[in-house]
DNA sequence: TACCCTTACGCATTCCGTAATGATT
DNA sequence: AATCATTACGGAATGCGTAAGGGTA
């Protein structure tokens, strides 16, 4: 048995058993990946993939076991690698993080300036993209954390720790009626009369904000929803109707906009950071999630990591989060 | 990264660090152990050995934790092998049993016997030693259980699981005046006064035993001490004193002995089966933990194994265990 | 001195890529 | 007809064993 025919075992049955796209995504040639696993079948004695002629067309019932055991291992492989890294050389590494508009633009970029400053030698990347792209990209291995705020829960293979709660804005149109209204005094079924534009299904906390109306009887008339709040104040200023976003989101001058804090009206939604289970995580990555949100510190993170499916909260009991 | 080079560093570290007795141990050549770990190191970019001149001195702080992976790495490697033995040869297979004189030999053999009778086509191997032994045996997975009533709850890597609980009886010479006393009516004050022969320390429930005594402040004469009731009998019969034993080692027809029940006197003790974490167990394996007891069947026994460290004990919560 | 790890070198095996073949949709 | 996996084959790289070298206890 070698790393690599586990390798090629795990990449075939995540590529829809094509073998061609595997070799190709591999940068390798298609029948050397063939060979070995048929090398692999031989030696282990059992089929993984049933074939139609010569086609694979599914994993067999002992391939199935073979290939999750199989990610495991490379899992494992992952963190020798990480693990000696990160005592051979603490100035280099690397750190992803996939996460969404909201927060690469309105929360990240105050962290990830100072991290970049303490850490110059450790290289960047940023995946944008909706929460269960972003939950897939570090459930493969691909990014190390998921922050957003929707969608992590779903994935067992996560860790999730809070980072910090947050509320929304309305934002109107200078002149606007609803412009001058006093702290507090805005209602739901104010909101529920007029044109909404606010967060599409599934992102940055829709589902609570649906919630609310939902709660009180009321139909809220979402004229136009997008994925970031960018596009949103566009549309805003526009006239197109009024916003709902989150408070982060609202700089200190919205050229023609005003905003009414609505935090009254909503529930808060809480951020997470998503964290791939039984991952090696190196000293940077420690200090970036204490950046983060300075309770995510190394010993309640490494508390987490450490406790099995689902029973990560109790990490977290009485903790206040912050409020962004 | 090879798996032969994380074997050959996962070995080395079990050998107190000499790669001859390595190569001995693997059947293989010393210079190629030596290779392919500056190999391994050369690509981490990590010694994890530290050597002083050309002698391995010590384990790095890396070290330390490749090997630690590594290890994980080749057990879920042995979980493969063991996944697709599953499926391909259902009735062929291995199951190492590590275990004590007593449970060897006298609550054993019915189990073993039945078991194979219903998988002839199963190896049975058998390693008799000391709890400790035993539980290193199966630690090091060169054992699939341990079956003894001590020490296995000493070691974090095996799930235990309760089988049987028993107790004692008093073995005295024909004619002798305990013979012929009346249930219950023994009492640790005359067990104190006389000359005792029983379990070695460390050996079948003695520790239970020692603290009957000690918590009614009395201190037992012990003149032998033996690891099994086998030639605990042969020294009472010799006359040498009165033999305290297992219940279970009591047979039939004892030639020219008498036991006198002595359960009301100590506390029962319990017989576990230690089972290394992470394991693939297969059927045939459920199969024989079922005949040694009836209540580990398999649903419990996979939960005992899925829960974390020391929660396995809340899967038998309320379970009456079987006596012997 | 005895033991032990490392380097050097030659051989056998393995691995991989290209080209050709055969099957499936 | 296009896509796809398998077989065949030659060259490169790897792994292993023997022999020699040098350091430590």
């Amino acid at each position: 048995m070698k790393l690599q025919q586990l390798r090629y075992v795990w990449e075939v049955s995540r590529h829809n058993l094509n073998v061609s796209a595997t070799a190709q995504s591999l940068y390798t040639s298609q029948p050397g990946i063939s060979k070995q696993i048929r090398l692999l079948e031989g030696e282990l004695g059992v089929e993984i993939f049933a074939r139609s002629g010569k086609h694979l067309t599914r994993v067999t019932p002992a391939g199935k076991s073979v290939i999750e055991l199989a990610g495991q291992v490379l899992r494992t492989v992952e963190n020798i690698k990480q693990v000696a890294q990160e005592h051979s050389d603490e100035k280099r590494g690397a750190l992803t993080i996939a996460t969404t508009h909201t927060q690469a633009r309105y929360a990240l970029p105050s962290v990830i300036q100072a991290f970049g400053e303490r850490y110059p030698g450790i290289a960047l990347h940023m995946h944008q993209s909706d929460p269960r792209q972003i939950a897939q990209l570090v459930c493969d291995g691909k990014a190390d954390f998921a922050i957003c705020t929707e969608a992590l829960g779903l994935y067992n293979d996560l860790v999730v720790l809070p980072c910090y709660r947050w509320n929304r804005c309305v934002l109107v149109p200078e002149g606007h009626p609803l412009a001058g209204i006093g702290p507090g005094e805005l209602t739901l079924e104010q909101l529920a009369e007029l044109p909404l534009i606010t967060y599409t299904v599934g992102f940055t906390g829709r589902s609570q904000l649906d919630e609310a109306f939902r709660a009180r009887g009321l139909t809220p008339n979402v004229v136009l929803t997008a994925a970031d709040a960018d596009v949103i104040k566009t549309y805003v200023r526009l006239g197109m109707g009024i916003g709902i976003v989150a408070h982060m989101a609202v700089e200190a001058d919205e050229q023609g906009l005003v905003a009414v804090d609505a935090s009254h009206l909503f529930e808060f939604s809480t951020t997470n950071v998503g964290i791939r289970r039984g991952t090696f995580l190196r000293r940077y990555m420690f200090d970036f999630l204490e950046r983060l949100a300075p309770h995510l510190d190394r010993d309640r993170v490494e508390a987490a990591m450490a406790a099995g499916v689902n029973h990560e909260e109790s990490v977290f009991d009485g903790v206040e989060l912050p409020i962004r």
